[in-house]
DNA sequence: CTGAAAGCGCTAACAA
DNA sequence: TTGTTAGCGCTTTCAG
């Protein structure tokens, strides 16, 4: 196979101790055996071997990364900087997708627990006190995005509340008056993680009363394309749809496209996190911007710094800015 | 820290030889102490160290994945087939995004030889024999996707040329007699893998050349917006823009909407990929589809095979099927 | 059926 | 400055 430590020290006739030294920079070691011994070193294309040195050190140099699916750009965004700041700092990451199934989740921890890796990202569908205790038996630094969990791990991400109340107030100015609001159930089994979606309906809602508009329509089929067909447009006041995610406010749009439905004549829209196929198309979506891939750099680094236990205990909410992105759909 | 088979040894009264057979299923060892043995390690929560078992072995179970950017949703649906069927099987993937940097692909090359992966699948940006030597050196077992490098590694994908000659007569046979190619470069640095593009523009000669047609207009110039913004629309015959990539294809329909040219009445429009993201815009965009998921599946399936060495020797190129994508561009 | 021991490649503590 | 040695946790071979 590949050259070891050993075969350098054999042919250098030195020690592994001293092959050790000169190929990482250790001190105590005189200069000219140093050069020497990474000239040799060089010649037999000597490579490190990783897994014997995670298990000597203790450390795997590797984190575990929790996504629903990257096939979502949302996802792809964050798994994008997540690896290549991961690897900027000298680290590798084991993506697993849970495609938000609880069992997936649970069998990706347990993975990586047997993977040693170092810490873990984790976009968690599941939630509860028997999760929490998992995770803690994990024994494993965890850094949380997107759904938060509990106090007892950082979260990095947005003010979900703030940001749908501003979301809200903006189509409110724009002289809306009934909202719609689009919040199909993410998936049945298991204790799931409602965070995201419950603190984005309470911002909506905070949002309209704070501007003394009525209650929503708050649409929880998940068939919420047929939902919205029963509407009356025609009636007054200008009415409004309002959804968490760009892409069910891309089906709706598909469907009144479909239906000669006008947007923003006959009824506005507005979707949430501003994902780059919105560029393709018209008419311009409006929606809530926030900066994905500094999450994951963000998350990245704080896990890191927990890694090392070199962070502020007393800071483990991580909120980035959020903005609203106007468009042609209001 | 976690328990390890010394520990349960040590609890159980027995040697860590046997401690292993029972973990393992291994053969010789009674069914009595068996039971035993995997009671105490439930109870201890012990859970295998991968790195320890993978030094001992010399198998890390773990396969490196090499791709452009996940953000692209072409890569994003390659990157969850990949992941899912590999980790199906047993497997865990490092992923490296190298965003077309030959350099990067460098680096991940080096990276998985030190991470010791079993395997690897890559989507290179590199050619040459320089290259070919390289991959040579680090006695891996590697699949190609996408970009084809020689025969003396497997591919998997799709039969490039005939891919492109069948969009190009199904263009023609939309009534369409000028063909306008759009075909700009990827990087600069390096000796880079032009396979794809050089197989795809040869399929649309050909194609225009089997029915008769004249010579496409081929734009290489990385600012393709402008350069067919030039192009007269008013004279006849009928003219259709081919583009090997739907995103360049989504580019040049912003640009005709932008400037009120209507697709296909006053020039057609043909993509490539199908991506997934065509459903939400109009006109339907006319593409190539092919089985992007199968691929990803395919070459983790042939990646094990040669692993464990029960591969045809005399098969490596796995193509699969494409189809034409019927819309309403052209 | 079970135990003992060597070894995978690297690190680290202690001697020399 | 260099060598020696004992691990890291698991697998595997050879005895018993």
């Amino acid at each position: 196979m590949s050259a070891t430590i050993k075969d350098i020290a054999r042919i250098c006739k030195v020690s592994e101790g001293t092959v050790d030294r000169a190929l990482n920079a250790r001190p105590g070691i005189s200069k000219k055996t140093k050069e020497y011994i990474l000239n040799v070193a060089k010649e037999l294309n000597y490579t490190p071997n990783h897994l014997a040195r995670g298990l000597a050190k203790g450390r795997s140099m590797t984190l575990g990364v929790i996504l629903f699916d990257v096939r979502n750009p949302y996802f792809a965004q964050l798994m994008n900087a997540i690896e290549v700041k991961a690897r900027e700092l000298g680290y590798v990451v084991f993506p697993i997708f849970t495609h938000s199934d609880t069992q997936n989740e649970r069998k990706a921890l347990e993975h990586f627990k047997t993977r040693q890796v170092d810490g873990i990202i984790m976009f968690s569908v599941q939630s509860g006190h028997e999760f929490e205790k998992e995770l803690l038996d994990l024994k494993i630094p965890i850094v949380t995005i997107g759904n938060r969990i509990s106090g007892g791990w950082t979260y990095v991400g947005i003010n979900e509340r703030e940001s749908m109340k501003d979301a809200v107030k903006h189509v409110v100015s724009q002289g809306y008056e009934e909202i719609i609001y689009i919040c199909p159930p993410l998936t049945r089994r298991g204790e799931v993680n409602l965070y995201t979606l419950e603190e984005r309906l309470a911002g909506c809602r905070e949002g309209l009363s704070e501007m003394g508009k009525k209650e929503p329509l708050v649409i929880m089929d998940s068939d919420y394309i047929k939902a919205i067909s029963q509407i009356d447009l025609e009636s007054q006041p200008k009415k409004a749809v309002v959804c968490p995610a760009d892409i069910y406010a891309l089906e709706v749009l598909n469907h009144y496209k479909k239906n000669k439905i006008r947007v923003p004549e006959q009824i506005g829209l507005m979707g949430f996190d501003d994902i780059d196929t919105l560029k393709y198309i018209s008419p311009r979506l409006c929606s809530v911007r926030y900066p994905v891939s500094e999450i994951g750099i963000t998350a990245v680094n704080r896990l890191l710094e927990e890694i090392n236990g070199n962070h502020n205990k007393h800071l483990n909410v991580l909120l980035l800015q959020h903005q609203i992105v106007t468009g042609e759909s209001l």
